[in-house]
DNA sequence: GTAGCCTTGAAA
DNA sequence: TTTCAAGGCTAC
């Protein structure tokens, strides 16, 4: 067994293919690209291609562009909230779990091509395609968690205390997340001034981009959990693939609401505006999220769960109802859609804050606060998509095509589930089946 | 501003 | 006590 040290050293960065140095912000870097990130994130700052953002960065021209440089950080999965606001050393942060699963599977696949010349590709498993093997649908192997989820879970409103509820003003955000009120370098030309008729003051765009990115849960921790989960269930008894879903779901589902409790603008709400908007969206940020996982990590034919198993969309076809083979493979179709798009982790970011600040939800106590930061994630959107793809004339309009085309899925997925809830198929006191009920009863 | 090396300190 | 991923320092 080579030592963790020898692993970690033969990589190389997945920034500017230097030599790795070791875990740093969330993955295996050099020490440059470390630095370059933490004096970036530290020093707020803001910078500009001089070219079409598609400059290359390696070991000899990573000096060249910082902007592309740092937007290829944040591409490969540099995390921005490993970044101390405080600047405290020492000690260790929440990724430390992450960083030890991630060499295990490091160490696995290192085995595996040793004894059976298996090819996978190289680099972070965090955040790339092509990434796991397609297992079908077997049982999961043992994971350890120390928090396995409640068999019995508590209900929305108990995951959305009141107590969390703190009135802040945007120009509060502001000041709080900027240096010393001036606007960077991009902000002058923000598309977003144009745009915005609301009287808040909009945050610099890349830095509310940031500040999504930096609101999004862990998914090795996520896959963890729910794998440990689902290994409970299968223990209990053995449920259906079906149900195993259900469970899946549902313990997404609530990692979802844990998101949003958490999320910037969303945590400033009242607790009825809270539980209104997710009651609104939850399917469409469910198959968003499927649908985001699939696309940065999914193969070609295959469907990756969030408990990092593949299913083989042959086995949905020849095992699923053609109700739900059908679902399944127009949600595939819309992940093509965006992996020809190439649509990355950042947009993904402001696609959810899009999605649950829905201004068309009826009867809220805050219905501008909610306006308006829907036209902030719009705004986000919008010049994130421009600066990385501004030759792709209508990306962006492509870009919201496939948001109608997730809510209107989400809509058949809930008809469908609604169904085989009224014919006894999903197993119930869960989460899902209170969304499920909770919408029903306010259309 | 960059990047290599050093110091720190919580978790294992 | 050791490890190792944070932040800091400093020559370039």
């Amino acid at each position: 067994m080579e030592s963790r040290q020898a692993l970690c050293l033969k990589e190389l960065c997945p920034v500017c293919g230097d030599q790795v140095s070791g875990y740093h912000y969330g993955l295996l870097t050099c020490e440059s690209c470390k630095g370059f990130f933490k004096r970036t994130v530290q020093n707020n700052k803001q910078y500009v291609c001089a070219e079409q953002q598609e400059c290359t960065i390696d070991r000899g021209q990573r000096k060249r562009c910082p902007s592309c440089r740092f937007l290829k950080c944040l591409h490969v999965g540099m995390r921005l909230e490993a970044v101390r606001a405080d600047r405290k050393r020492g000690g260790r942060n929440k990724f430390g779990p992450m960083y030890k699963r991630d060499r295990a599977l490091k160490q696995q696949r290192e085995a595996l091509i040793q004894d059976g010349g298996f090819r996978l590709d190289s680099g972070s498993s965090t955040h790339h395609r092509n990434l796991t093997f397609t297992t079908g649908f077997h049982p999961l192997p043992m994971i350890p968690s120390t928090s396995l989820p409640t068999a019995q879970p508590p209900h929305l409103c108990s995951l959305l205390p009141s107590t969390q509820y703190q009135c802040t003003s945007f120009s509060n955000w502001k000041s709080q997340h900027s240096n010393n009120g001036s606007p960077g370098p991009r902000e002058g030309k923000s598309p977003s001034s144009r745009i915005h008729s609301f009287s808040p003051p909009a945050p610099s765009m890349p830095q509310l981009v940031m500040e999504f990115l930096r609101c999004d849960p862990d998914e090795l921790q996520l896959q963890s959990k729910i794998s440990a989960r689902i290994l409970q269930e299968e223990e209990n008894g053995t449920p259906n693939t079906f149900s195993l879903m259900c469970v899946m779901a549902d313990q997404t589902l609530f990692s979802i609401v844990e998101w949003a409790r958490t999320s910037i603008f969303f945590k400033q709400l009242k607790v009825d505006d809270q539980m209104k908007l997710l009651h609104s969206c939850w399917s469409d940020l469910l198959l968003l999220d499927t649908v985001c996982r699939n696309v940065l990590q999914g193969r070609e034919n295959s469907l990756l769960l969030v408990t990092g198993q593949e299913m083989e969309l042959s086995y949905v076809a020849s095992h699923a109802g053609l109700t739900l083979a059908s679902l399944v493979q127009r949600g595939q179709d819309l992940v093509e859609k965006l992996h020809i798009l190439k649509v990355d982790r950042q947009e993904f970011a402001c696609i959810k804050f899009l999605v649950l600040f829905n201004p068309d939800v009826k009867q809220l106590e805050d219905p501008r606060f909610v306006e308006s930061v829907h036209e902030q994630a719009e705004s986000s959107l919008l010049e994130y998509t421009l600066s990385t793809s501004s030759h792709l004339i209508g990306r962006f309009a492509h870009l919201l095509l496939c948001l109608s085309e997730i809510r209107s899925l989400s809509t058949l997925a809930e008809d469908y589930l609604y169904c085989k809830h009224l014919s006894g198929g999903v197993p119930c006191n869960n989460l899902l089946i209170e969304m499920l009920h909770a919408k029903r009863s306010c259309a």
